[in-house]
Order: structure tokens, then C-alpha cells, then sequence
DNA sequence: ATAACACATAAAGCTGACTTTAGGTCAAGC
DNA sequence: GCTTGACCTAAAGTCAGCTTTATGTGTTAT
């Protein structure tokens, strides 16, 4: 069992964001003992998931959504995978979009170098947009791809 | 030249959006005829660098330093560089936390796809947090790891 | 017993990035 | 000549996700 400070201390979380997430509906099992949280495992591996869930796009109230899901037995299973299934697209989604962000600003920093050797861009402007050298054309290319189904 | 309109559809951006950015100083360069903003290929550009600053994290106060800079000559290079540098690093590390992500949501999708055919969590609770099959407790251990310097 | 701590609440406040609203200009088509 | 449509502005509004403030309780150390 944990304190709320404890907890805080374990994810490099503030007290008032714990509380918050608790306001809010995201540990439907955390128990209280004369006013006080007490964090078990359970709510630590909640609170891994609550993490998860959030860095891959999901809102708030999504979670809590969630949360309801693990309360209802299995017949939230189906929900709860397909939530999952669809998590999964998105972070493999903005994964993709971010190895393109990188190629634009790997890019960038060549341009960059390139510039203050040169003193100017001249040299770069002249070879742009087809004349870049191999390795640099193939970045700046990728950056400059449309979306899927754009 | 393009009107507000035209560039509005050409990155699926709302009109408002581009007004926004205009005003927070992000087209340093954007003309105007007879009060119309006119847009050219120079502010096609400048819009393809904020998406990617953006996407990397960069605030629009920060974003409408970088254009400052732009405007200031080849003195800014290094301070250009720089930025690009650490954005560079901050999209790295990003993918690596999306990547753990991507762990614990592939894990779950196991997770569940496994409670929904045995019609309980009884069966994986046993193997946790151990003993679960090869591959998948490869990603648990993955998604359960702390991060680097912490 | 009094101060320091760690906990608690409700409600207001904050921030960034837009978006909406309310009002106006101007050219083109009917 | 009047409506439609694309542009314009300034200012107010919105939203998520916290954070802060003001106030209070209960245990521990001096």
C-alpha cells in the first residue's frame, strides 16, 4: 500500500494530478481509510496504463471510459481490445508522421551546417529542389511526401 | 501567389488557423495587396517548417523566434542550427517513448485477445509478471522499463 | 501544547492554441 | 442594384488538463 505521496514520487507526478486523476474517475478501486487514499498495486499498474492511454492520443474521459470497462466484467472485453486495437493504429500513425518530421529536421540541420560553411545560402538554393546531394535529396524528399490517401 | 483560401485547402488548414499565425507573426515576409494577404512559395515553405516545428513540440512563440531569426541574416545561422539540433533530439526521444507505448498497447491486444478466449484474465494472471509466453513478456519488460536517468 | 507535515476538499485560475462572433469591404454575376 | 462569396479585423469564447488557493484535519516531533 502507498500514500498519495508515495505514488507521486513513484511516476514524477504532482499530488494535485493525482487527485485530479481520481476526481475525474481514472482508479474506480482506490479505497480510502478515514479519508485517506490508499494506492495499491492494482492502482499503480492503473496508473502505467492511464499513462500509456494518454501518451497515445487518448483524452481524459476516454480513460475514464475505460476504467468503467475494467469494472463491468468480461463482457467489456471485446470494448476493451478493440480500444487497444485502435491505440495501437494511432501510435503506429504518429510514429510514422514523426520519422518524417525527423527526416525534415535531419534535413534541416544539414542546411543549416551547409549555410555556415558557406557564409551564405546560395550554394544550397541552387540546388534545391532536385539537386541535392544523395543522401540529403532522399531526406528532404520524404519530408516533402503527401499523406496517405491525401 | 495563392489567396488565404487556396492555401487553407492546400494543408488541410482551417482559414482561421492561418490568420492566427499570421498575426503571432509566423509569416514575417506575407504580403499584402489592397489589405489581402498574398501568399507565396516563400510562405508555402515557411507553413512546411511550422508543421514540423510543431509536430516536434515547438511552441508558436518559439516558432515566431525561429522566423525572427530568419529574417536577421547569416549571423542567425548557428542560433537556427541549434534549434534544429535539439528538436532533432526531442523527436528522437519522443519515438522512443512511443515505442514503449507501442509495447503495452501490443501486450493488451495479446492481453485481451487471450481473456476473450479463455473468458477470464485467470489464465494470464497466473503467468504475471513472469511467466508470460517469450515474445510477449518481452514487450511487458519492454513497456515496464524506466526510463533512461531516472 | 504547539509547530511541522502529510493528507484532505471545493472552487477558482491558468495556458496554449485555436475558434467563433459580430461587424465590415469589395468584386463578380444575375 | 442587389445578392453572393471571398476576403478582412478585433475581441470574446472555448477546451483540455492541469495547478493554485484557501481552508481544514489528523499524526508526529520538540
Amino acid at each position: 500500500m502507498y500514500t498519495i505521496g508515495q505514488i507521486s514520487e513513484m511516476f514524477h507526478l504532482p499530488i494535485s494530478t493525482l487527485r485530479y486523476y481520481d476526481k475525474e474517475g481514472l482508479f474506480p478501486n482506490l479505497k480510502r481509510e478515514s479519508g485517506i487514499r490508499k494506492f495499491t498495486d492494482r492502482e499503480v499498474e492503473t496508473l502505467r496504463v492511464i499513462e500509456c492511454l494518454k501518451q497515445s492520443g487518448l483524452e481524459i474521459r476516454e480513460i475514464k471510459q475505460f476504467m468503467q470497462w475494467c469494472t463491468e466484467g468480461s463482457r467489456t472485453y471485446p470494448l476493451r481490445k478493440a480500444l487497444f486495437e485502435g491505440r495501437k493504429a494511432a501510435v503506429e500513425a504518429e510514429i510514422a508522421e514523426l520519422q518524417k518530421t525527423l527526416a525534415l529536421l535531419t534535413y534541416k540541420c544539414w542546411y543549416y551546417d551547409t549555410a555556415i560553411r558557406d557564409g551564405n545560402e546560395d550554394g544550397i538554393r541552387a540546388m534545391l529542389p532536385n539537386h541535392l546531394p544523395k543522401e540529403i535529396q532522399a531526406l528532404y524528399d520524404r519530408a516533402n511526401e503527401r499523406k496517405t490517401g491525401e
